[in-house]
DNA sequence: CATCTATTTGGCTAAATAGCCAAATAGATG
DNA sequence: CATCTATTTGGCTATTTAGCCAAATAGATG
């Protein structure tokens, strides 16, 4: 956390930090067909109960995830509806380097 | 590096994770404006040049950035004109928090 | 109220990333 | 060809992040 206010920058590279790992990137991905429970998640990416609550607590405090608890589950679903935009311009970046397939 | 073919989540967050950075982001940024050689974008983030050099490698490899040499400077440019876009997602992902104030 | 279940938190170790310095490189210029 | 300049690479340490286990929590249910 930085002491002062964070830049423009800084929150920016949050929220994108936030997405860059492979396992809650995936993860966001699947919320984008609606809220799950942290135990279907943990199905999903295989790492340990903690390990994928940390992944979601981070994700939730940069602001890209909301939750909510129902009977014994906690529902997690996305914060705004724009990741699939966000996905088309990251696979657009992605090929940057083979412009010949695609951009 | 991964062994064998990398999935897709795992491609898109190398690309975030090239981004995911605010030294990183702040140069791609800046390369918004056109290309720049590798010690202007010393002089914006005040890091080492060798660190410079390194931030840069890391975006060019993920696909975000080209370069090219011109007498005794590399000039960096972005590989993709949709860093706008990417960054316009971001920032509405970024105030999913505080929906309140934006979303 | 005791217990059970889903999730989070704390604590720790391992792995990845960042940053600096010094040395190497590649190309320009005298 | 010697040298100078911009950049990269290697090597190292410090910091951050990831992941697991065990313990704590909060709420549901008997």
């Amino acid at each position: 956390m930085p002491l002062l206010t964070a830049t423009t920058s800084e929150r920016r590279s949050a929220v994108i930090k936030a997405l860059g790992h492979p396992s809650r990137l995936r993860m966001a991905e699947a919320l984008m067909q609606g809220e799950q429970c942290v135990c279907d998640l943990k199905e999903l990416v295989g790492s340990d109960m903690s390990t994928v609550s940390k992944h979601l607590s981070l994700m939730r405090e940069a602001g890209v995830l909301n939750c909510e608890k129902r009977g014994l589950n906690i529902y997690y679903s996305l914060a705004c509806d724009c990741l699939g935009e966000f996905l088309r311009c990251v696979d657009k970046l992605a090929c940057g380097g083979n412009k010949n397939t695609c951009c």
